[in-house]
RNA sequence: GCGCCGAUGGUCUAGUGGCUAUGACUGGGGCCUUCCAAGCCCUAAACCCGGGUUCGAAUCCCGGUUGGCGCACCA
């Protein structure tokens, strides 16, 4: 058994991950997150929250996860996230259809499915397998389709990113945060791929969970005010330099910066970030790196990207984040399809005189010469330059025809204008996280096996821990009485009672052995376990059991739930807790 | 989508045509005055789905679903 299936296997066992529809027979690439899962991830999104939403100041929004077909077309999903399929009518084998005649033409790829079925026909390519004749290209789209409303409906489509519904937001954003560059918005929410044969379990999902912040910032000012902050980090840097010799370097984000090697201090303060992000949820710092996309591989609008990758034992490296200066890419395109203008007024520190040369033409001379053509040319003369405006008779061409306008009709001049700003189209730094590949990473990097001195003397057994950072356990206090007797589960109850009011997540465990219960909860990750005993009838102490050392002290049960509490959230030394014994 | 290999209680597993389907662990209830899968008693729980062959199928055949690996795919 390799790690990946120890992991999963407890997964199961536990309540962490399930198969879903298992009941039916279960579907590839869904998958449900249990009781102590569906803990794990809301914690591991809490802690995104607190950075990106309420440190950084991105602020949450929500938007539909079944959107529109402009959306999409904008976005370039519609026309580019998908594939040409091509099937065979005797075998009915699907094939690529660009693949089937990139040797005959060079750039396959590139063509349009008439321009293949063209291509496929003239030169009588058949199916590779029986050598069938072979049907007409189609798309094969990653998006699910869906309809919306009744009848014919409108075209829909689950998202495929969060990100499209806050570029879609980008002028309510902007007044949102008054004008002022740079901001951001974030999401944390579902999304749909169609997977053609999703495999690897969690890693590749037809509907998965993304937290995605997409900040707006000035493309002629790419610094971050708080670099500083990590200017000393060290990271695992693996750029594209680096990747040609196969070696990762060591850097600090400072260095990488000064070396050119990190497009600007925006994109680096946010791989800062995600570094302290990942470190924070329990991902290893040495299974972790950032990986520069080569140019080859960067989506066409991409000026820089660098994804967060984990090592894993099964799957070696994979991306958990990507973060990507996305330009105006995205705002260009739905500016376009929208035909609505997506820029924010940027005043300049001080006013500019600017120079220009001006062409008024006359509208009154133009109407009844023209008609409805005076339009067209009075645009076709604001292109001209001085030399051809100073003509007696200027010649210009409309819609293919020449036509004659007498000098008289347009006036010119060079104009000295005063200009206090200008719109600018902000860029887009994105970092996209995986919250379902992270949290298959926080399992396996907490996964831990140990050997323990078996209780006969007669050799070892094993003990299964996740070692959760105390942040992210779905469950932080177990409260075991140490036998199932009335006299002790009355005072454990109460101690359940008053570790909930704290707001700690407790469970109360009384079935098995003493021994058992710990297991049990070492496999479940749980730091701390409480345990009533006879003493605790007496002095009213109990004891509390630390999940890494099997450590012990004895504490008074007044004030327990503060003690607890420190040590879960305020890194309180568990010597301090209560005295050994 | 294709190819190869697999699928038996919650988990791991025995079972190559024939009695009521093997075992371990786990789970649940109880006993137990003392702490790391201890012990004792009781108890629950499985042949992936659908066809076919056969007197008889967990077992053989076909199709599907699903998991793993390889190919392809991963804007």
């Amino acid at each position: 058994m390799d790690k990946y299936e120890q992991v999963i296997e407890l997964a199961k066992r536990r309540g962490f991950l399930w198969n879903s529809f298992e009941l039916y027979g279960g579907t590839a690439g869904f998958y449900d997150y249990g009781p102590l899962g569906c803990t794990l991830k809301r914690r591991i999104e809490q802690i995104w929250r607190d950075m990106f939403v309420i440190q950084e100041g991105f602020m949450e929004i929500e938007t539909p996860t079944v959107g529109i077909e402009s959306v999409f077309v904008a976005s370039g999903h519609v026309a580019g996230f998908s594939d040409p399929l091509c099937e065979c009518k005797v075998c009915g084998e699907a094939f690529r259809a660009d693949h089937l005649v990139e040797k005959i033409v060079p750039v396959a790829d590139a063509l349009s499915n008439e321009e293949l079925d063209r291509i496929i026909r003239e030169n009588h390519v058949k199916c590779p397998e029986c050598e069938g004749e072979l049907g007409e290209t189609y798309e094969f789209n990653l998006m699910f389709k869906t309809r919306i409303g009744p009848g014919a409906g409108r075209q829909g489509y689950m998202r495929p990113e969060t990100a499209q519904g806050m570029f879609v937001d980008f002028l309510r954003l902007a007044r949102f945060y008054r004008e002022k560059l740079p901001f951001g918005a974030t999401q944390i929410g579902k999304s749909y791929r169609n997977e053609i044969s999703p495999r690897q379990g969690v890693i590749r999902l037809r509907e998965f969970t993304q937290a995605e912040a997409e900040i707006f910032i000035d493309p002629n000012d790419k610094s971050h005010p708080n670099i500083g902050r990590f200017a000393d980090t060290v990271l695992n840097l693996y750029s594209g330099a680096a990747q040609e010799k196969g070696e990762i370097e060591r850097l600090t984000l400072g260095e990488a910066l000064e070396k050119g090697i990190i497009a600007h201090e925006f994109l680096a303060y946010q791989i800062g970030l995600t570094n302290l992000f990942l470190q924070r949820v329990g991902v290893s710092p040495d299974m972790l790196r950032f990986r520069q996309h080569k140019k080859d591989e960067m989506a066409h609008y991409a000026m820089d990207c660098w994804d967060a990758e984990v090592s894993t034992d099964r799957f070696g490296w994979i991306e958990v984040v990507g973060i990507a200066d996305r330009t105006d890419y995205d705002l260009c395109s739905h500016a376009a399809v929208s035909r609505t203008e997506l820029s924010i007024y940027r005043e300049y520190p001080k006013p500019r005189m600017v120079t220009r040369f001006c062409v008024k033409p006359d509208m009154g001379k133009l109407g009844p010469l023209f008609k409805g053509k005076a339009k067209a040319v009075a645009e076709a003369l604001k292109a001209l330059s001085r030399e051809e405006l100073e003509k007696e008779d200027i010649r210009i061409n409309v819609d293919s025809e020449d036509i004659i306008v007498p000098g008289d009709a347009v006036e010119f001049a060079e104009e000295t204008v005063r200009v206090s700003g200008e719109n600018i189209v902000p860029h887009v730094v994105e970092p996209s996280f995986g919250i379902d590949r992270i949290f298959y990473t926080v399992l396996e990097h907490a996964f831990d096996v140990e050997a323990v001195p078996a209780k006969e003397d007669i050799g070892e057994e094993s003990r299964i821990i996740l070692r959760f950072r105390n942040e992210v356990s779905p469950v932080q206090v177990a409260v075991l009485p140490l036998l199932t007797r009335e006299e002790l589960i009355g005072p454990a109850r109460k101690i359940e009672a008053r570790l909930r009011e704290k707001g700690l997540l407790v469970s109360y465990d009384d079935s098995g052995t003493i021994g058992r219960r710990y297991r049990r909860n070492d496999e479940i990750g749980t730091p701390y376990s409480v345990t009533v005993d006879y003493e605790t009838l007496e002095d009213n102490t109990v004891t509390i059991r630390e999940r890494d050392s099997m450590k012990q002290v004895r504490t008074p049960i007044e004030g327990i739930e503060d003690v607890l509490y420190d040590l879960m959230y305020r890194g309180r030394d568990f010597e301090s807790a209560g005295t050994a014994f």
